[in-house]
DNA sequence: TTACTTATAGTAAATTTGACTACAAGGTAA
DNA sequence: TTACCTTGTAGTCAAATTTACTATAAGTAA
């Protein structure tokens, strides 16, 4: 092979498919793609592919959901490689998934390359998957539903500025449990994680809750001192 | 390929390295082979080796483990697939890691296969390791002390039957840290994960402990009814 | 017997949690 | 204007847990 070719090659035996969890409306969201060719051509899936020769993992895993969905800017992180011998149907193929936390409204979804569709579904109601790509989706909301309890990652789900309330509510939906108002508070308060903003909610029909935000330095700096978040 | 040379061919991209930590005398330890031939002759490194095209992950890392370094009947489990481009000098190649924790004193080493010498290293004296072994090293460690806070694993380092001093003195030596005696002791026993064993300790020139002994049976049961373990 | 080591029980203050109550600050509708 | 929604925010109080100790028991060894 020359180095061109090298470089644009794929290796057959290793791919990629990505986790991309959206939120909206207290419901947590899958993003799913429509094979538009190939041997599962119209079936539901993880956006996922090939990675290059010359390609590191987690680069292979943004270029494939852009390319796929139109998704791009979106932290992705390594979380398990399947490997099943018979997980794909025509060769041994074992897949590294990656899985991400989004907004849904900052982003337009935009099928592309080998998919006929982009779209979200409800994890309450997704079709049936292709491959393994079950098993994959429930050991990735597993791992989520570990994860929001011990990192701050849910923050990503919210505006820039939010209510306590609105805070309190994506981790009910997140955990799938109520949480006592004045508690869920004082807990959040007490780590210093939050910034106040000056200012208050606005439109709505009812006392105005005070504004928030989350400080990724600030969370940084106690982390250096040895603050774990815990909820 | 015929059927047989299917079955024996590796795929050349995928490999897999075993982080195998042992424990004695309150020091954590890593098991290392010296290649015996290769690109790499000579050197430290994770035990590791190819996937075959017809195995199962599990079954591969626990195949390479063996004939590597003779240590078999461990649950090994994954880490973290790494595939930086330059990993590997001659060719892409992706790796998953494997880890176990282990007690030293039931298993002996029996360098084979590759592996021209096989050994346990305190994990303050590791020498320079092959390719990007150090990293997975490291990542391991991690997560190894992350994980023994929040599942039982420790209890594998231990004799079957141990004292709460033993089971304090391994955590405390997992963990870098000193713990109050009455405080861990209240709050082990509290978890109503210990069993007690008739028997008292021999052969010590002091007050006799009781003997403990971990039952996975139990922690099953206490999991099932939604106790964590958290240290 | 005395000194020494480790085991094990207990105690008491401080902190955290969980279940609530109360009141404030708006908006809405009679 | 007033009564009454809804949501925000503060506070209370008992129970449970954690932390930092002290005290005593049980054995070994000089």
């Amino acid at each position: 092979m020359t180095p061109s070719t090298i470089s644009d090659s794929i290796i057959d035996a290793l791919s990629i498919d990505c986790l991309i969890f959206g939120f909206k409306k207290s419901e947590l969201d899958i993003l799913l793609v429509q094979h538009g060719e190939g041997i599962s051509k119209g079936r539901w899936a993880l956006p996922g592919g090939w990675i290059k020769y010359n390609e590191g993992m987690d680069e292979a895993a943004t270029r494939i959901l852009r390319d796929l969905t139109g998704i791009s800017n979106v932290y992705l992180e390594q979380l398990e490689a399947f490997g099943n011998v018979d997980r794909y149907p025509t060769k041994r193929v074992i897949t590294i998934a990656y899985y991400a936390l989004i907004k849904h409204e900052d982003y337009t979804l935009q099928a592309g390359f080998t998919a006929a569709d982009a779209k979200w579904f409800k994890i309450s109601d997704v079709p049936e998957l292709a491959y393994d790509h079950a098993k994959i989706l429930k050991q990735g909301l597993a791992y989520l539903k570990h994860k929001v309890r011990h990192e701050p990652i849910g923050f990503n789900l919210l505006p820039k500025k939010f209510t306590l309330l609105q805070l309190q509510e994506l981790y009910e939906a997140l955990l799938g449990q109520k949480l006592d108002k004045p508690n869920f508070r004082r807990k959040l308060m007490k780590m210093n994680l939050l910034v106040a903003c000056k200012e208050k909610q606005t439109d709505v029909s009812h006392r105005a809750a005070n504004l928030y935000r989350f400080d990724k330095k600030i969370y940084d700096r106690l982390t250096e001192k040895g603050f774990t978040f815990e909820l």
